[in-house]
RNA sequence: GGCCUGGUCGCCAAGUGGUAAGGCAAGGGUCUGCAAAACCCUUAUUCGCGGGUUCGAUUCCCGCCCAGGCCU
């Protein structure tokens, strides 16, 4: 890997509907490059419109191949990666994600890895190492039985340590702190893993946020919002019911749980909009607060005039660094 | 003009003579293999306005204003 230690790795950030995929694209063009979606629902296949995959507006060239798309012409990797029943953590989209990253820089291409979902981003990058511990799915479906108050016994009685140091009101942390705990007092080696994820290193990252202004943003997102509904949201979703995916947790998700609310009673359309506005609104602000823990992002204000252009010498500084 | 009902946070809304539930929205935050997930916190010294009764009124009484409904 020596040859490529000191390219540069770019990562398009910023909440949803904030310009991060339409920007990518002309950056790769640009600068010759391939985006990594880095996106906790545009990895499952047949879910193109509410994810956000399809870009609204007809301007668009789109070729879909086996594991990428191509809009006018640039890759697009990260899309399609399993079917929507399939489990996939952070941990397999760093891999993923890492091993493509390295094919690209191979080519003497430039990486654009942008996306929304900070926690990809962050054990993609290494700034968060996960600990060793697999998932453990038969053990997650016994716990997933249990009331809020076994499950602080279970652990509490397990490690008393780990009692104290976690969010005792959220069960999914409490399953997982579980789960973690039981290797340990187990010595199960089937749910250790070691971390073989093949990290850059931190220098080869540079971080371009995308900052819009809450009420700007709000008033994008819900527009987008009305579009999705206009354009094949419900269609979308009864297709995926169809298919079985109906039971999911991306389908209780954001986006499609209110679709298929609707398809229950085809009542209330407009308020159901209403609803997955809310949603989106409250998910920007959770990412958000996501973001602004990395201080090395560097925020770009799309409201401003020259912002591309900013952009565009940032970048190229920073390959001329490289 | 008369009668009735109602005016409680940005919206919906409960409520009682004893010092203002809840939901939504909004804002802040947590997060170390489910993350568009899961979870936590904050938000009316004040109940249309004025006066009265009372130890004490958002709650009772009087007047006024506003909204909706009905009647002539």
């Amino acid at each position: 890997m020596e040859g490529f230690s000191m390219s540069k790795v770019f990562i398009v950030m910023g909440p949803t509907s904030s310009g991060k995929t339409s920007l990518s694209l002309d950056l790769c063009r640009k600068y010759k490059g391939e985006i990594i979606s880095a996106d906790s629902r545009q990895i499952y296949k047949y879910m193109d419109v509410g994810t956000g995959k399809l870009p609204i507006g007809d301007k668009y060239i789109i070729e879909k191949g086996n594991d990428f798309w191509k809009i006018n012409r640039e890759y697009i990797w990260g899309y399609d990666l399993v079917n929507p029943n399939q489990y996939y953590s952070a941990y397999d989209f760093a891999e993923f994600a890492l091993s493509k990253t390295k094919e690209i820089l191979e080519k003497n291409k430039t990486v654009f890895l942008t996306g929304g979902t900070g926690f990809y981003i962050d054990v993609f990058t290494g700034r968060i190492k996960l600990s060793a511990s697999k998932p453990n799915f038969l053990l997650r479906e016994e716990l997933d039985s249990l009331s809020l108050e076994e499950l602080k016994d279970r652990i509490k009685k397990l490690n008393p340590k780990i009692y104290s140091s976690i969010d005792l009101n959220n069960p999914r942390r409490i399953i997982r702190a579980l789960e973690k705990a039981s290797i340990l007092e187990n010595g199960n080696d089937k749910y250790v893993s070691k971390n073989t994820l093949n990290y850059l290193t931190a220098e080869e990252y540079v971080y371009i946020g995308l900052y819009v202004p809450r009420n700007i943003l709000y008033s994008r997102a819900d527009k987008w919002v009305e579009s999705i509904w206009e354009q094949g949201l419900v269609e979308e979703t009864e297709k995926l019911i169809d298919m079985g995916y109906g039971n999911t947790p991306v389908l209780k998700g954001i986006i499609y749980r209110t679709a298929v609310e609707y398809l229950r009673d085809r009542k209330n359309r407009e308020s159901k909009i209403e609803k997955t506005k809310f949603d989106i609104h409250s998910y920007i602000r959770r990412q958000q607060t996501w973001f602004k823990k990395n201080t090395d992002i560097r925020w770009f204000d799309i409201t401003e005039e020259k912002y591309k252009e900013n952009i565009y010498n940032f970048i190229q500084r920073n390959i001329n660094n490289g």
